[in-house]
DNA sequence: ACACGTTACGGCAACCGTAAGGATT
DNA sequence: AATCCTTACGGTTGCCGTAACGTGT
């Protein structure tokens, strides 16, 4: 096995044009240069450099390995540098990711000075939850957890769910509707697996069965154009149609006798120490 | 300083997906894992794999890592594996790597089943000294020779040398030429620094000053073609005239009086083992 | 209880320094 | 004689094995 201690010895004495210097330049003794380029021709079973008087001159085998010695020191201190200067990648479901993180991102990186750069991976719940899990992110943010071994997960905020419908619907006057009058309604469902359906659970139990779904689309987008096509209600976050409230393009609607909310997690691998950045951004988006 | 048998053991943990097939795959013990692992994440400053239980799992520094990692083993592996397969490199003058090299290293190339490609770098007599010294080429083929500390030079040919006059010039009937008569003529130097001069001198001796050189030129094609043109007469490897001797272009005249030759040399560093690839074309074109 | 990784420990080799010995100018 | 590299030598370090110990399923 090449040693990269001996490259750079080798390279070193290549660029200062003796061993002595070369030695100086490294901040060793002189034997040992000589003893490194000794083991890298050993290693290599050629003679690199040739010591006949009038200082080391690279041989011919030395000349055609120089070029690979240097690119193979240049990648490894790229290497060495690259996990310093690694992207901070945040996992989010598509709801957190479009609707809420921008904000926090923001809020985030000036109060850090951040110099890193950040990237966001928008998927599914399950695919940030993947995301964290396998180490293709610093953190997941997701609408619902599990347990998952040698993963720290915790609430971070608590977001408002709402009743929307269309402006043509026959709730579009009110502000507010009964819990049992939206089981009368066609219901539009959004991502599988959002967390929604454990919501809806809790908050009709038995009469959960009599809910009737008529469509199942795969994002709040679409979710959205539905309901304002008029093809049923459904119940989203609250700062997911802040925009289509107060433009008008559709109805919100509180929803009585239960305040309704779905708990946010963060979701990060358990050894990640309290004073790394993951941490920080949790405690960030927690507290804002 | 990173080392290479470190990263080595990080992609096998990698591959592998455990501590233990990670050591059988390379044949150690399987704490020596834990203890590579271990000082590279020290050297790297970072945790690069999670043990929590469930089988060993990237963290996100290792995954930012592992790409990284893979390429510094590649070009580890290829910087070994390219010193194995270098071309062989041979340097010449012109004169001889034009007229003399080619048969020389069909007939060599297949006498060693050579599998190794070869490269010629013609240039001036200097060029080719000069790439043999500083290792850019295995051997150097030139008209002249110096002392050079620590490297070997031998003749390997004489090439007798001819006059050339142009088909109008008052020679041109005759087969041979005196050498006093040489002096009569404008004289055409080719490239300055072949040793053409120090035959001259040799052949002219106290006379030599008496030699009207007209031009220098830099390279025998030249010089070939000035006289050609009958701008004056010039002495010439008997070999780069070979192809105008029998289509007429130019008039070939012996030299009476006295033969004269050119001595071929033949420079390589002289750490070179005999059983190498230098040494065996060396001894090959010397009896060819 | 079992599988898997870590820690503890010991022998041995390799590292890397100082000091002495060639070789070349 | 001076300069530069190599060789010789010794102390320390670190490698890498076996064996015992944690830890999570």
């Amino acid at each position: 096995m090449l040693s990269l201690s001996q490259i750079e010895s080798f390279i070193a004495l290549v660029d200062a044009g003796s061993f002595q210097r070369a030695a100086e330049q490294l901040g060793c003794s002189q034997p040992h240069i000589s003893q490194q380029i000794k083991k890298l021709e050993a290693q290599l079973g050629v003679h690199l450099v040739s010591r006949t008087g009038g200082g080391p001159r690279l041989t011919r085998d030395g000349h055609a390995f120089l070029p690979n010695a240097r690119s193979l020191l240049l990648s490894a201190s790229r290497a060495e540098q690259g996990i310093r200067e690694r992207d901070f990648v945040i996992a989010a479901s598509s709801n957190i990711g479009v609707y809420l993180l921008p904000p926090l991102i923001a809020s985030f990186a000036e109060a850090h000075r951040l110099r890193q750069r950040m990237q966001i991976r928008i998927g599914t719940n399950r695919e940030a939850l993947d995301r964290a899990r396998s180490g293709e992110a610093d953190v997941a943010l997701t609408e619902w957890s599990e347990e998952l071994h040698g993963f720290d997960w915790m609430p971070w905020r608590r977001e408002k769910l709402v009743a929307i419908v269309s402006q043509r619907h026959p709730f579009a006057a009110q502000t507010r509707v009964k819990k049992a009058a939206l089981l009368t309604q066609h219901f539009i469902g959004g991502e599988p697996g959002t967390g929604t359906g454990r919501v809806l659970r809790t908050l009709f139990g038995e009469s959960m069965s009599s809910l009737k779904i008529g469509l199942e689309l795969g994002s709040t987008a679409a979710v959205k154009e539905a309901v304002k096509a008029n093809l049923g209600i459904s119940i989203v976050l609250e700062s997911s149609v802040r925009e289509e409230r107060s433009s008008g393009s559709l109805k919100v609607l509180e929803i009585e006798e239960a305040d309704i909310y779905k708990s946010l997690y963060a979701v990060l691998p358990r050894e990640v120490p309290a004073n790394s950045l993951s941490r920080a951004f949790v405690a960030h988006i927690a507290q804002a």
